[in-house]
DNA sequence: GTCTATACCTGGATAGAC
DNA sequence: GTCTATCCAGGTATAGAC
């Protein structure tokens, strides 16, 4: 790894803990091991670091599905289909792993904590964030439960209103959890509950 | 208004926008009219202000329910009464009180905003946000679900898996909506049709 | 590309006059 | 209780030697 990514990746630690203001350039420098006027041979500002974190959020955000081990947006039938014979282990096991993803992949869940304590300030991170963690996974799972209502194997309701119900409590797990991995068993185990009831209200019956 | 409480308020309006560390002194004194000197009469640093209003926040912690306008804790089976002949509009008006409440009340949302950036730095305000804003509505739903389950008004369901899918979407709504005072109309557009979903899965039809 | 040295500024806080 | 003046620490950033 060069040194001006062993910088992005310190200075993104720091960040998440400490916010953008709170971290300093001497903060930075230390953990990458090296004094504070050597870093700017690297960046030209503590600014542009962010702004360098920020573009690689950008570029993950581009193919995120592919991340989230979920079928490409661009075949949703497909997906559909994927879900055809949808058992509650399926969907168990696909609520879990957006939630692990967004919870424990290093950097998007750092990332979750600087924007989380940037948006207030920064127009375009509050962008960014809603965009990730509020409505992409919304929009998908918007479209995929479309299909599964076609397909007869959710009941006849709005997808999107199920798209909400399925994704605000692994939201607010993620809200509550990030940045303390003690209670990522006690998130699972609510989800677990959650992804149960939410399987028995929409998954129709065989008849 | 005495002048130690104008300098609380002001410092409230700044912490809630550019954050503790992202406020100086000196912003505050401006923002009262006097200079950052002449505010050490009245508090003797910038960290006893901040204290102040956390004082504050567990002030009104204590006296939530009323503030919300639901009925005491210590009557949980009168609320549930009171919800005897629960109608979908109830339901949306109870829902709508929350949301506008936690969503609207000047102090409280600046609060959240506060402890929204702050939570990562300081483990009493993550406490204090973690209790007011994802704990304590549904440990006080669930009780009042288990009493209109009992009471033969909602299906039988875990009740604490009711209060989540009653409330997480609303947490949902106020983390996205929060500071962002033109997203309200939208925020209760969607509200609406949570809760009429909500209402359809869990009001028990009468037979 | 790293270092030392330094410039420059802002921020928190105190002293003392009025 | 407000002001001016001041101190000191820490922060961003640059210059220049190696």
């Amino acid at each position: 790894m060069t040194t001006k990514e062993r910088i992005a990746e310190e200075a993104l630690n720091l960040f998440s803990v400490k916010g953008f203001r709170g971290t300093s350039v001497k903060n930075i420098a230390d953990a990458v091991g090296i004094k504070d006027s050597s870093l700017y041979k690297h960046y030209k500002s503590k600014k542009e670091i962010f702004d360098g974190i920020v573009l690689e959020m950008r570029k993950r955000m581009e193919n995120m599905s592919q991340y989230i081990g979920l079928p490409d947006d661009s075949d949703i039938q497909a997906s559909a289909r994927m879900y055809g014979e949808l058992t509650l282990e399926n969907l168990l096991e696909l609520s879990r792993k957006i939630f692990l993803f967004y919870l424990t992949d290093d950097f998007i869940s750092k990332f979750w904590r600087v924007a989380t304590m940037e948006q207030y300030q920064n127009e375009e991170i509050y962008d960014i964030f809603r965009h990730i963690f509020m409505e992409e996974s919304i929009t998908y799972q918007t479209l995929v439960f479309r299909e599964m209502i076609r397909n007869g194997i959710f009941i006849e309701v709005n997808p999107e209103v199920i798209a909400i119900n399925f994704y605000t409590p692994i939201f607010f797990l993620l809200s509550k959890y990030n940045g303390r991995a003690e209670g990522k068993a006690e998130g699972l185990e609510i989800l677990e509950n959650q992804i149960k009831e939410f399987y028995r209200i929409y998954r129709k019956k065989n008849v």
